[in-house]
This record gives structure tokens, C-alpha cells and sequence, in this order.
DNA sequence: CAACAGGTAAACAAATCAGTTTACTTTTTG
DNA sequence: CAAAAAGTAAACTGATTTGTTTACCTGTTG
């Protein structure tokens, strides 16, 4: 059985297996933690032998970064689409963010925020996958500024970091608690706005 | 050198190996997180042969539970004093208690919620672990109720609530960026309070 | 066809993990 | 004092960990 869709030939092949393993890592550690994830069940889980996993990732701290560094990318892409869209003031896609992270939260599934779970277990041990959480909540941070930056507000800056730390709040309080949010979030984010808004 | 305090004699000796382990598992835990601390460390930090542990507590996943209870009984201990002022209103306490976490926070040495980290590391895996996470997180929105349903306003338990977001949302971005908060959080809070109150 | 890069499968090494057991010592207490 | 309770130190088990290595296979391409 050769390969049949000789149409779109060429699929880069070289960086699939990279994927595969980064896939199903995020997947394991999102699931079971950092330290609770043997990379053998990653490689069983991604369909690749220890070998190449190795080749990929020399260290099991490595594929961590690139994990993290794809769970950005992965919530960027997720974002994108909203930011996009031309029919909605900043101050809607900012109300329109925290719809979708409480719809995301209130999921059972939903096992907090990677990057802070990485700190949780690599703060002080890692530099790099410290670093690699650093960078994730500052971009996170400069998706916000970008959307208060062009509001009518005093304090842009201060408005995007008080929208982080309810956006972190929720992700925390929902993961321990496990049960919906029992205030109006939207509500929140409309007072928060509100209060800086000097039209 | 017999015992030479003989005032105050009868030490319940019976609970002080259990103290020790549960505080030098408590610091390990905070410092370096649950999977990475192994049990011979702790019970090398502790003073206490390893037998003793396992008396105490038959696994390591007990201990664990006896930490998250020891986090929140320290918790409670280190708010008792300012909980019981009766020169400062609720609101003023309530505002004491975002400036004293707000200085723990800043600490270079702050390791984020042990609640929060150990539902990361072990979320759908032990139910015991799990509780005593969301038992302190109750326990924390328990403290705000009680300071919010004396004031003039609506919906104490959702200011409560939101005071508990707040809370956290801080000390997680803490935990990760590791640099002074650059908003005043003071301020935060009253804007909440105020727009909660209604006289 | 032949060379080769990239892959698999599995055995292996060395360390570490949680937890057990044994033999002995200290401390408390009736 | 003497028995009993509670402790120590250390060897040990068996499973698991990350990471290495060996031998073999496969698809592509010059």
C-alpha cells in the first residue's frame, strides 16, 4: 500500500515526530504533573521509541519547555480568532476572553494554569522551564495590554494587570474548587473596566 | 545533664516527632514540591528515623494530607491576631489582610498556595489530597465571609468570593513572576468593597 | 542498486523512589 | 527497678526513574 494522495506531496516529515512527542506530553503532564510523567508512557502515548524521543529532547526538562512554550502557541492560536474579529470594541474581545476561560475552567477536565503548575514543581530547580513560565504570563499579560492600550482609560498598563490577576484567580480557584464560579465574572470584568475608564 | 526545668514539667512528648516531620515536610514541600521531595529527606531534615515516620504516617500521601492541614492551622494561627482587633473595622481588616499577603507575596522565597501546587501535582489521583486542598480554600473564603456579611452590602458571599479571586490571582502571578506587584492592590480592594457597599 | 538518514524495539545502567524489616537503644511510666 | 512503649540506624526489597546503547529496519534519493 504506497502513498495514495498524490495530491499536497511533501509533508515535512522531519519535525512530526517532534509534534507527536510534544502532543502527548502535554496532554500527560496537563493531566498528571511534570514529575508523575515518566516519558516512557510519553513515548508509549506519542507512538515513538525512547531513541528519538532522546534525539529530540535530551533531557526530559527540555521537552518541559517545549511543552510550555507549545502551550502558549497552542492558546494563541486559540485566541486568535477573537482578536481578529473587527465587529467588537477591545472592551467586548476583553469580556469575550474571560467568557471563554470561565467556559474553559468550568470543565472538569480543567487542571490549572500549566505554567503555574510548572512552578509549582520546578520554582528554583530550572531555570529554564522557570524562564519558560515567565515568558507564558508575560504574554498573557501583553495580550491584555494590547487590548487596554487602546481604551479610554488612564492607566492601560495597570488595567491589563488587574485583568490578569482576576483571569489567574478564577484559573486557581476553579481548579482546587472544581464546582462553576458562583459570581457574575462578567459583571467583574464590566466594574473592573468601568472603574478605569474615564469616558 | 538530667532534665533541668523542673517547672512546667510533662511535656506531651507524645506529638513532638509528628510536629517535626510534618514542619520539615512542609518547608520541603514549599521549597522544592511533593514528588520532587523524597521521604528520606524529610525524615533526614525531621530528626527522625525513617520507621518513626511510617508510624506516624503509613504513606507518604498521609503526610501530605497532615501538611495541607498544617498549612491552613499556620494560616489561621498567623490571621488570629489581626482577626481579633477590635480597634479596626471588617474592612479594615479585610484591606490588612491583602497588604500582609501582599508582603508575603513580594518575598523572593514565596512558593505560591501549597493548596493550589498540590492540586497540581495530584489532582485525579488521591481524593484525600484533592479534599484537603479544597478544605482550605473553603476555609479561606470562610474567612472573608465572615469579615463580608457584617457590612453594608448585598451579596456578602460574592464579595467574599471575589476578594477570594483576588487573593489568589495575586499570589499566582507572584509565584511565577517573581517581581513586585506593580499595581496597588490597596486600592483594588476598596474599589471592590465600594462597589459592593450600598451605604 | 546502494548509501544513508531516521526510525524501531528492547535490553541495559545507575540512581532513586516508597515502604519494610531487623536488631538495638532510649525513654517513659506503673 | 522493670516492663513497655517509642525511638534509632541501617540494610534491604522491588518497583520505577531518567537516560544510554545496541542491533536491526525502512523509506528516500543520488
Amino acid at each position: 500500500m504506497r502513498n495514495m494522495n498524490n495530491e499536497n506531496e511533501a509533508v515535512p516529515k522531519k519535525a512530526i515526530k517532534r509534534l507527536q512527542i510534544i502532543q502527548a506530553a502535554f496532554k500527560l503532564f496537563t493531566e498528571n504533573g511534570f514529575y508523575a510523567t515518566g516519558v516512557d508512557l510519553i513515548m508509549r502515548q506519542a507512538g515513538v521509541s525512547k531513541r528519538t524521543m532522546y534525539i529530540y529532547f535530551p533531557t526530559k526538562n527540555d521537552l518541559i519547555v517545549a511543552v510550555l512554550e507549545f502551550y502558549r502557541i497552542n492558546y494563541e492560536r486559540g485566541l486568535k480568532d477573537l482578536l481578529a474579529r473587527n465587529d467588537l470594541s477591545n472592551r467586548e474581545k476583553i469580556v469575550a476572553i474571560f467568557e471563554e476561560a470561565g467556559n474553559w475552567f468550568a470543565n472538569k477536565q480543567f487542571h490549572g494554569c500549566l505554567a503555574v503548575n510548572a512552578m509549582g514543581e520546578f520554582s528554583g530547580k530550572d531555570p529554564d522551564i522557570e524562564n519558560a513560565c515567565r515568558v507564558f504570563k508575560t504574554w498573557e499579560l501583553d495580550v491584555f495590554s494590547e487590548l487596554t492600550k487602546e481604551l479610554p482609560v488612564m492607566y492601560p498598563n495597570d488595567l491589563a494587570f488587574k485583568l490578569l490577576v482576576l483571569l489567574e484567580g478564577m484559573g486557581a480557584i476553579a481548579q482546587v474548587m472544581k464546582q462553576p464560579c458562583p459570581i457574575d465574572i462578567k459583571q467583574m470584568v464590566n466594574d473592573l473596566l468601568d472603574g478605569h475608564c474615564v469616558a
